[in-house]
DNA sequence: CGGGCTTTTGATATCCTTCAACTGTTGTGG
DNA sequence: CCACAACAGTTGAAGGATATCAAAAGCCCG
């Protein structure tokens, strides 16, 4: 149980006060409300390390042998398609659980945007892991349940939404995304490029940053500095997401 | 343990060829490999019922109080947008569960496209039989992993793929469905309207419809009857999903 | 047979992409 | 410390893929 202070900024009280056994974290990732066996047996089968921005934690079609927890960073899950576009199926924040899906590779490819801490074990361990306390398996369901829910509504943003829209309702979701992991600051953290935002949306950079244009005229955003955003009219924005130009 | 027939022609041997003790389905549903006692204790918890095709299973916002088991039939899943535009979520087929989530209210309608079989459980009993039975949750755990993984691939359709390519990408997943679910017939049920397609893949119902008659055009598909599909050519259908224009 | 869907097909409109040039930022080595 | 290269972002102009609008034909059910 060796506390780490890597996590202060964002990982405040995400459903939980407790500091995860393994690393130290506050934030409930799979070992939510385990008991001390089941946190001293995922101690010792994890590890935790660090990673710098821009590093690759795997790749799609490697095969999946390993499971990781983000501790602290931010993280960019992407395919490849054969003609070189590029769609990114999501962004993952402290308390997500990474690499663990249904087939025997991993299916897209994992970088971090930013500097980064997890925690990593070996699938057949975490395997052993779920089947011997159920607590833990039904955390990872709950987990799988919500992101599930989160790339149903990803789909439809994708799939019916304007380009204004489309980036409404990311700035909200990343909003969302922060609330959830603790008390929300002024200024939040935006570590990705107008071409991360543009490939997870469907857009081109170019229309993303044509999108931010439009929304700092209008007063909806700020970018205090590089990868720094303020969110100055979150109703006009939730507006925007629900189709109608922003009259406010 | 009383045998149905109804599910003879789509429900050949996905998985397993134990007929459920629940309903008499061949497909392999939640109850997939479970044992005697675990059986007897859904068969005591479920209804099995009938539904006519256009029939709505569960609408958007209502709590979540069920949770189904498609034994035979196809079922649409959508959101409304506020503008009256509508996002097809996904389709189901048998063996899938239908409104277990995440949140306390559906996330979406659920619709009959054809006449159906199905089995509800009321969730506050799914759940209990979950913890009850670790196998069962695993299997939970399977499905949503896997639908998730469907998800995540639709997203990459919806996202970066041209009109044609998404259609395409519709027919090869149909195929899969199928396949997934016994010996593929040379014809294909296709109980969806272009329309309900189009809301799937992020495009018009004429966009849709154009697409099909350009893949008729090109002897890559034929529709012998209303809602009757034939793939004629499997692999130009893979190539427009990777991005090159047909040369077959 | 008639009314309501679904589908097809055509003509026009539009939103977003593409292409291009330029500016701003960051990090690096001389 | 500055020069420079590489990368990220901005903005404009033009073109294209798909939406929208419209009309007609086909199909199903009462």
């Amino acid at each position: 149980m060796n506390p780490l202070d890597a996590t202060q900024h964002l990982a405040r009280d995400f459903q939980t006060v407790e500091p995860c056994a393994t690393c130290g974290s506050r934030i409930a990732g799979l070992c939510h409300k385990l008991d001390a066996s089941a946190l001293d047996d995922i101690a010792a089968e994890s590890q935790s390390f660090h990673l710098a921005a821009k590093s690759t934690l795997f790749r799609e079609g490697d095969p999946a042998g390993r499971a990781f927890s983000i501790i602290d960073g931010v993280v960019k899950l992407s395919r490849l398609l054969p003609d070189g576009k590029q769609q990114v199926v999501g962004f993952r924040f402290p308390g997500d659980v990474l690499g663990y899906g249904a087939g025997k590779t991993y299916p897209f490819d994992a970088e971090t945007l930013t500097n980064g801490h997890f925690c990593r074990i070996e699938r057949s361990r975490l395997d052993a892991l779920l089947r011997l306390y159920p607590q833990m398996e039904r955390r990872m369901l709950d987990l799988c349940l919500r992101e599930l829910s989160n790339t149903q509504d990803q789909l439809v943003t994708v799939g019916r939404r304007s380009a204004e829209a489309r980036v409404a309702s990311f700035l909200l979701g990343l909003v969302e995304a922060y609330r959830q992991r603790g008390p929300l600051p002024a200024e939040l953290p935006l570590p990705m490029t107008r071409s991360d935002i543009g490939d997870f949306l469907g857009l081109t950079l170019e229309t993303v940053s044509r999108s931010f244009a439009a929304f700092k005229r209008q007063k909806l955003i700020a970018e205090p500095g590089q990868h720094r955003l303020r969110i100055l009219n979150m109703d006009a924005l939730l507006c925007l997401t629900e189709g109608e130009s922003s009259q406010m």
